[in-house]
RNA sequence: GACCCUAUCGUCUAGUGGUUAGGACACCACCCUUUCACGGUGGCGGCCCGGGUUCGAAUCCCGGUAGGGUCGCCA
């Protein structure tokens, strides 16, 4: 039987980290047998949901890579879509809906109470066969004995979540089941279900939840909470895919930074951890750094750009050759592109801000005419490149007997306003002659 | 309150009865070095607690504790 998973998204406006995982793993799952990923939009909830939030949606899987083999064309409701199950937005799926409740109504299994429908809920414990839990014996809970009976038809007619859930499961021929362990508990109500259609219930894997750095659930404003904002901060998707490859399932041999198609290959749910796992941000971090650094140059450049226009730095005013130059000495010191203005702003306006606990370090009367010879000498260094900068300051260090950091961080400060940025000699170079005396001469002056 | 899940360095994890409990991030030190990163070397640091089973338990069982989830005419 081919494998057929789901991502089943209610569109809130935003798309969970943990959502993001979900959906991953399942596409992890369907691209390792060769099944179908399909995604269905859980829009139910008609108040709240806008196109807009479905198209955040769309917008956060496609970014991450994770493309659906089934499920809508756009954010449109009403829209095209691609698969032979649809439609894929479960407000054009009433019938279906209203169908099952009929069946059930008319067998005994369900019956109208003060509007609503119920599902007639059996008392003894429900087993879970899950493939990342293991077997599990849900018993009612002291609310469930009084009634465990529960609503899946509102009074205004609206079908409830555990119905359409199962229902498009069953109709969209659904084989394993992959989501957050939030649901677990409400998996009893699910398979109590699909037995009422006279159905198996297909294959179950709840995933661990992903927690705050301090063990408490994420909720919707937690840092990090959103896809979003990693796409906003200039995160690369495969740095992020990598990191919530390594959230709750591992390659078993050390490896932390792992080409996706082997994480295909040896995916399995089995493997998948069944405990939670807190969201680190630093090592995220890290892994974010290391295929930044990797990027090939033509991205780079495209990444970079966009970071700096988001930051009012308009490259275009620049030749394309400065631009690549200045980028280049940046490349493999950031890790995130939102880090780009701060770290190379300064090769694309001249009103440089002197960092003021630096300026006050360097700029001091004693550095003043050692700034002013070092500024004579690269006037006259033949050609303006990093090798004869480098030469130049040296030499000049040497002779008025300092170290050459004694030099190098006015210098920088000058050109940069920052104690920390691209190699000196390089930015200099890329600078230009009449640029990087403009900025000396302007340091100068102020102290 | 009830039901369910989980428990290895601060964090992510390897480990399935016999290991000096391994790796990664973070942190610290040193090296490299024009700053910052990168890289290199070394260090710090862990089996939640208590019972059992066993010659032997991080590993199996039970209990506790802690964390998480669920019990809605939200999804």
């Amino acid at each position: 039987m081919k494998v057929r998973v789901r991502f089943a998204p209610s569109p809130t406006g935003f798309l969970h980290i943990g959502g993001a995982r979900t959906a991953l793993f399942n596409w992890l799952y369907a691209r390792h047998t060769g099944g179908t990923f399909i995604l269905r939009i859980e829009d139910t909830d008609a108040a709240r949901n806008t196109q807009q939030a479905v198209e955040v949606i769309l917008q956060g899987l496609r970014w991450l890579g994770l493309y659906w083999d089934e499920g809508p064309l756009t954010s449109d409701a009403t829209g095209p879509y691609k698969g032979e199950r649809g439609p894929y937005f479960q407000s054009q799926r009433r019938e279906f809906y209203q169908r099952r409740v009929e069946a059930l109504l008319a067998r005994g299994l369900a019956y109208e109470h003060e509007g609503a429908v119920k599902f007639r809920m059996p008392r003894e414990p429900i087993t879970i066969h899950d493939l990342v839990v293991g077997e599990v014996v849900r018993k009612l809970t002291d609310r469930e004995e009084l009634d465990p009976d529960f609503v899946i038809q509102r009074s205004d007619g609206q079908p409830v979540f555990h119905l359409t859930n199962v229902v498009d499961d069953l109709e969209m021929g659904i084989t394993h089941v992959i989501r957050g362990e939030d649901h677990l508990s409400n998996t009893a109500k699910h398979i109590a279900l699909f037995r009422a259609f006279g159905v198996e219930p297909p294959k179950y894997a709840h995933i661990p939840l992903i927690l705050n750095p301090d063990g408490t659930k994420m909720s919707k404003r937690d840092r990090g909470a959103s896809l979003t904002t990693y796409m906003e901060e200039g995160f690369l998707p495969e740095a992020l895919v990598n990191y919530l490859c390594l959230l709750g399932w591992s390659p078993k041999d050390n490896r932390e930074k792992i080409p996706l198609a082997e994480v295909i290959e040896r995916f399995d749910l089995s493997q998948i951890l069944r405990h939670n796992a807190r969201f680190d941000f630093e090592k995220l971090l890290w892994l974010q750094g290391e295929y930044c650094r990797e990027l090939p140059d033509d991205r780079f450049y495209e990444l970079s750009v966009h970071a700096l226009a988001k930051a009012g730095i308009d490259t275009n005013r620049f030749d394309l050759r400065y631009v690549k130059a200045a980028l280049d000495t940046c490349k493999g010191k950031i890790k995130v592109f939102s880090e780009l203005p701060a770290y190379g702003g300064f090769y694309f306006r001249d009103d440089i801000t002197y960092d003021p606990e630096a300026a006050k370090q360097h700029f001091t009367p004693e550095n003043k005419p050692r700034l002013q010879k070092l500024r004579d000498a690269f006037a006259r260094a033949e050609p303006f490149d990093a090798p004869t900068l480098e030469a130049t300051l040296k030499a000049t260090a040497a002779e008025l007997g300092v170290k050459p950091a004694v030099l190098v961080h006015p210098v920088r400060l000058a050109c940069t306003g920052r104690t920390a940025g691209p190699s000196l000699y390089h930015l200099m170079e890329v600078l230009g002659r009449e640029k990087t005396l403009q900025r000396l001469d302007r340091a100068l002056a102020t102290f």
